[in-house]
DNA sequence: CCTATATTTGAGCATATGTTCATATAATAC
DNA sequence: GTATTATATGAACATATGCTCAAATATAGG
């Protein structure tokens, strides 16, 4: 089965190095959509920096608002509501207006999924 | 218990508007070490980008060489060498030498179980 | 209305990232 | 040894990212 040493040939006519032309032919038909691709990848985005992931695991206590955040980040309250909007273009947090104050939270329990397991990961 | 309008005082003298100092501290106290944060941002960082994710998606499947790859990724192996590293840097892949062939495969069963968890948060 | 507070927004800038290209290894075959 | 194959590596470059600063909203209170 093991079809190695093999030339695959390009729509555009260019040669591709195949060493085996099977297992290539399974991930081009195990693929996702290009789309729901990008979305994933920007999720996992949004976690990838230390002062989002701050932010996401002090939101698992509850909600904030920008200015605890920006206190407890040691940050500019814009820098925090830069990468808040971030997050919130991700998918990954919600907010509620009370007046003058936003409060931000967590928009559902995959997010606490995630970084759980995620630590799992990290941690061995 | 929700202290509001307070105002915290850092070590450096500069004033920091606070709302809710308790929703602060346990933030504080809840927080993991800042070496720990910056490894598992470092995991996430690895699944943010469309090309990684490929790649070990397409790994799930079984391992590949550089050169398989290359041809599903429709990428230049040069490029597709410089992002196995960086997802050996980050623990997840490693690979095993078979003469001039090098297999790649994902180094842990976290890494099947952090995309799917993924895909489930971007499905919805 | 005006002022203060809470947050957002956009420009600017330094650093990080992803790719390509050319070159360097490493293993195999001759 | 040389040649070929499979991959790695480093420089270069364009784009993306994260922060700061200044200015713009939005809400509340006088």
């Amino acid at each position: 089965m093991g079809s190695r040493k093999a030339t695959l040939l390009e729509k555009d006519g260019c040669r591709v190095r195949v060493v085996h032309l099977n297992r290539v032919a399974k991930a081009n038909n195990d693929a996702i959509r290009e789309s729901e691709l990008d979305r994933l990848a920007q999720v996992f985005k949004a976690f990838g920096d230390p002062t989002r992931l701050k932010i996401v695991m002090a939101l698992i206590g509850g909600e904030m608002c920008v200015c605890d955040l920006s206190a407890f980040l040691r940050l500019s309250e814009s820098a925090v509501s830069h990468q808040l909007r971030r997050l919130k273009d991700s998918g990954l947090v919600r907010h509620r207006r009370d007046g003058q104050i936003l409060y931000y939270s967590l928009k559902d329990e995959h997010v606490t999924g995630l970084l759980n397991l995620g630590l799992e990961h990290a941690r061995e």
